[in-house]
DNA sequence: GACTGTGAAGCCATTCACAGCT
DNA sequence: AGCTGTGAATGGCTTCACAGTC
């Protein structure tokens, strides 16, 4: 079970594979085969075993795979099945809205802070967290032991308080900014664009409509 | 300037480009050399080429781009030479920062409405838009001309929710919800997970952390 | 001298096709 | 007979390297 060089892709799809065996979990189905979860997702039954043999044989000839297992298996190599602290810096409206949403608490992330640099909304609550101050930031990543950062700042203030988060030690940061971060080698960094993604179907109602 | 078959990437990277190029642009930088907006961005230099090769010339040998000049290419390319409406279904947390989310305005995307089903809700103020009821559906698609949906509603909602933009004349849909949607060929679907994306950060702590 | 545009090479991911189990 | 696991083939994106232009 080496992750020597595992295709991003793969990564995402096991992501996407284990909330559909966690339906089927659920609907009490006990077995599927790679044909079956490939319809379900949208993907070729060779890519879905493919993927899985990146990481050992759960399957059985002939057979299948058991749901439960299957399911254990791909928790494991995620990473998911310990709790992750997560910090949100920036309280605008996507801040609390990912404050507040609850997809990422049923996967096993746990928002401990949000942060804000705006002393008029420091205090103010979201849900059941209250607004810090960014000061606090170092603080509360010891605190809570926090590896994973999300900032939703603007643009202008992206690296700055990137720079911050790394400084405290957090590891992994989900970037939703407009703007191209830069961090060292050993820090994980994902970005996720709102504003690309429209531009996509843009684009493609554009050249292809 | 023929889209034959333009890599996803490469899209992507164009709507990339433009906003660094907007940067320059209100920096007053009069030319950039594909080497720079490399650095900018965080690709290289042979990928920026290669990237705007797909539709045509647009540099100087030995000079490199005209700022002003690539962006309005790309801006054309992209398809934000025109303002798109949008409308998006489901007001909960996360549609209702979308909504409020100032960086679609900035680049064209106009949100002309956001529908729920639930009655407790309908009528509430977000800003200046009132959530409507899903009822509207049709008629608002049709009133402004709207072409693409944006889905933030529950996982189970999402396929029923998703069949009736389609049905009302949506081209292109941008789905927040967890769940894996049927689209039919001539209609754009591009997915926004949240949770993979943490997932993916998960995997990457757990396997090279 | 500097930088673009591009064919060729290299690399990586997906698909194919079949041997190997049950 | 059915389905997994996997080497080989394919296809596609990225990098290289250099000819062409200013």
């Amino acid at each position: 079970m080496k992750a020597y060089k595992i295709p991003e892709a793969t990564v995402m799809r096991l992501s996407v594979y284990s909330r559909y065996l966690q339906q089927l979990l659920e609907e009490k189905v006990e077995t599927v085969s790679s044909g079956e979860i490939a319809r379900g997702v949208g993907v070729s039954s060779a890519q879905v075993r493919k993927d899985l043999a990146y990481f050992g044989e759960f399957g059985t000839r002939g057979v299948g795979y058991r749901v439960e297992e299957l399911f254990g298996h791909l928790m494991n190599i995620l990473g998911l099945d310990q709790q992750w602290n997560v910090i949100i810096v920036g309280a605008g409206k996507l801040g609390c809205a990912l404050a507040r949403y609850q997809g990422f608490r049923e996967r096993g992330f746990q928002i401990c802070a949000i942060l804000d640099n705006d002393p008029a909304i420091v205090g103010e609550k979201v849900d059941c967290l209250q607004i810090e101050s960014l000061d606090k930031l170092k603080k509360l990543v010891h605190e809570y032991d926090i590896k994973v950062g999300i900032v939703t700042v603007p643009a202008e203030a992206a690296q700055d308080v990137t720079d911050q988060l790394i400084e405290s030690g957090v590891k992994a940061i989900l970037n939703f900014s407009p703007r191209v971060l830069k961090v060292p080698a050993d820090v994980i960094l994902r970005n996720v664009d709102l504003s690309v993604n429209l531009e996509v179907l843009s684009f493609n109602l554009t050249y292809n409509g």
